[in-house]
Parts: structure tokens; C-alpha cells; sequence
DNA sequence: GTCTATACTCTGATAGAC
DNA sequence: GTCTATCAGAGTATAGAC
């Protein structure tokens, strides 16, 4: 599971990118991930992105247009791979297993992925302005879909009876919480730890018994 | 379960309030709670909260120092009930029935309060820097104290054995969600219904399960 | 491609009339 | 207590030298 680079690919009317092109695009991108997962669009800065990167802000702006062009750089990234988790729920599974891996996929996006996580949610937390279509459309088309999966899966009584959307928030939820407030949980738990340290037994426990009828 | 309102207390050095210093007070924090929870501090501007509150900007640093001062009235104010659920837990009730209480009194909060849930979100997610001493120390102490609360428990087989901070960990990530990814939750179900709809009877579900040795 | 200098807007905060 | 006017600094973005 891994979060995609850009693509080699040569679009139409848009300049083939040089090596250092793409290098710097990368570090900036990467700078800018750190800014915005913990600031929030607003709160960022081009000042912040700058130093990060070791670049000069107007430099920032050869390779991106505006800050916005940046934050939706990241966003585009990151909206690209963040169903495929989920896409992956075979119908054909085993019920419990599938929904355990389909629960151990997300916890290790939170851990390897912390970053991605926290700028999914800031945008959440400000009422989603800029994903909203893909929430909409994308996303609910695809839950629904899964949704009808599990309620099938109940029907046959291979797992117990939930609601299934309850069942799929209650994934998201829990696995990212340890990105999300991975702060939090450092603090009370240690610093120096992965926040996810004992996640995986504890969850894999916790929808083994929800699941069995 | 209610967030309190500012006392009326006179503390020495500081001038009693009249009524209508109280009353626009509250219209000020009720407009910033509005902003901060959804841009967090740096991305919330005091022209969005004096648009809100029906005041012009002049008028809101006439009754807060600062957009630092606002911001931490409203933090002050949360914290000072934030713990309330989880001390109410209680060690010498019915094991079960304590947990899924504590879990419905975090709920409720979500339902009633969800903008104080997104202004801590927003906190943790900026690496708690405002907060970092009360995790440290009072919710780190509760944690530990309810932790061991749990283990006593666990190690008298009322409950089945689950770490205890996982445990702890999972409550708070399955019913702030609710709050949290509101928006999310919305476009997915549809915006007009109660986020929290059916959260209730799912999380007593996965609780008695889970607790169940 | 990268930098310095700068234009221009937004934002937090203050002064002072009423 | 509330407003208009305004300042100083920070922020995004651009111009233009190199």
C-alpha cells in the first residue's frame, strides 16, 4: 500500500518535466504535507513550506502556481489511493476476514501514512469545501456498494447483524485515531512509541467477537 | 451534561461584569467556537467572528485582549468539563454497564456539543500546543487511574482482558467521530439526519460483545 | 531556475470621536 | 460601549536581475 508519486506520463499541453523538476515538485510537496496536515489550508503558510523545503518562497511559486495549486496537488494525491482499501473488500472472502484486513489496511495507512491521514481530516473538519463531490459521489457510491456487501454477508449469517455503515465508520474511526491524535496518544502514553503499538491485537480482538453471529 | 457557562464569581483583581459584558461575552465565544472549530487558530480570522457575532472587530477586543484571549476562553471553558465522563467511571459499579455508560456520556457529547469536540480535534491535530501540559498531567493521571480501574477488572473476570488503554482509546476514536467527521458522515447519509442516528444501539453492541469474557 | 525586491491584500490591534 | 479610521506586520503573489 503506498501512496503514488506523480506519473511519468506526458499530458497533453503540459510540458515534459525535467529530473530536477520533478525533485524539487517532491520536496515540495513533501514540505507542504507536513504544513498542511497540521495547520489546515488557512492556517499554512508559504513562509512555513519555504523553510521546510529549503527553498525561496517565490521559487515555490515557479513550480506551483498558487498555494491553493499545491494543496490540491496533495489532495488530488492523496484522493487517488484513499479507496483502494476499501475497493479491495472481495464479496467473494471470507466475511470476518475481509473485514479484518480491510481494518488492518487502514491501520497501516495511520501508521505509515500519518501525514495523508491528518490532511484528510483537517479538510473533514472544515466541512470538506474541497472534496465534497468526491465525498459525494465517489466515496458514498462506493460505501453503499460495500454496504450491500456486508448486509449480505448478514443475511447469510456469516457475521452477526450491524449496521453496516455504523460497521464502516467504526473502521475508519478507529484506525485513524491513531494518526489523527497521534499527538495525544504520545503524550499519555510515551512519545518516543508508535502510537499504533498494540492497535493491530487489540482491533483484530475487537471485530473478531462484534462479527461472530 | 452540560459545558458550563462562565461563573459568576467575582475574582479579586478583575472587575465584576455587568449583564450585557456577560451576554456579549457569550455571543463573542459562541461565534468564535463557530470558527475555531472548523479553521482552527491560525486559519480563524477576527473579522469571520465579529461578522458572526453581529459586532464589529473594535467591539470584540473591547471585551477579549486579544484573538489569543478568545481562543482561550473557549479552550479554558472545555477542558475545565472535558474530563467529566471518564472520572464519573465508576470502580464500584457494574463493570459492563460503567464502560457502555462512559461511552454513552462521550456520545452525548458528540450529539450536543460537536463544535467543542472539532475545536479539540483541531487542537490535537496542530500537535496540542496550546493543551500539552493538561494531557501531561490531569489526563494522562485519569487515564492511568481508569486504566487500572479496568486491569482490576479484567483480572477478577468481569470483563474480558483488552488492553486497557486501547480500550480507553477506542471510546474516545468511535463516538468523537461522530463529531469530528460530521460532514463526512452527512454526504454519505444524507445531511439532513443526525450524524449520531443508530450510533447508540451499534456501540452497545460492540461493547457488550467486546466486554463480554 | 533561483534569487532580491516589491506590490498589494489581509489581519490583528489601536486611537479617538461619539 | 460602540463605531470609523487607521497602523504595523504578515501573507500571497509578481517583476525582473542574474
Amino acid at each position: 500500500m503506498s501512496v503514488p508519486h506523480e506519473s511519468n506520463a506526458e499530458i497533453p499541453g503540459k510540458p515534459r518535466r525535467t529530473r530536477i523538476q520533478k525533485r524539487n515538485r517532491q520536496i515540495i510537496l513533501d514540505a507542504a504535507l507536513d504544513v498542511f496536515s497540521t495547520h489546515g489550508f488557512r492556517g499554512a503558510t508559504l513562509d512555513q513550506i519555504a523553510a521546510k523545503a529549503g527553498l525561496s518562497k517565490p521559487n515555490l511559486l515557479y513550480y506551483f502556481d498558487s498555494k491553493e495549486a499545491i494543496h490540491r496537488a496533495l489532495l488530488t494525491r492523496l484522493l487517488d489511493t484513499w479507496l483502494d482499501p476499501l475497493r479491495a473488500l472481495d464479496p467473494n472472502g471470507t466475511p470476518e476476514a475481509e473485514i479484518i484486513a480491510y481494518m488492518r489496511r487502514k491501520l497501516d495507512l495511520s501508521r505509515d501514512y500519518p501525514r495523508e491521514s491528518r490532511l484528510f481530516a483537517n479538510e473533514i473538519l472544515q466541512g470538506a469545501p474541497r472534496i465534497e463531490d468526491f465525498i459525494r459521489h465517489d466515496l458514498r457510491a462506493l460505501v453503499e456498494e460495500k454496504a450491500q456487501v456486508l448486509t449480505g454477508w448478514m443475511d447469510r449469517g456469516c457475521i452477526a447483524r450491524v449496521d453496516p455503515h455504523h460497521l464502516i465508520f467504526s473502521i475508519w474511526a478507529l484506525t485513524q485515531h491513531y494518526a489523527d491524535f497521534a499527538a495525544q496518544i504520545g503524550m499519555i502514553r510515551g512519545d518516543a512509541q508508535d502510537p499504533t503499538e498494540g492497535a493491530d491485537l487489540f482491533l483484530t480482538q475487537l471485530y473478531a467477537k462484534l462479527l461472530t453471529p
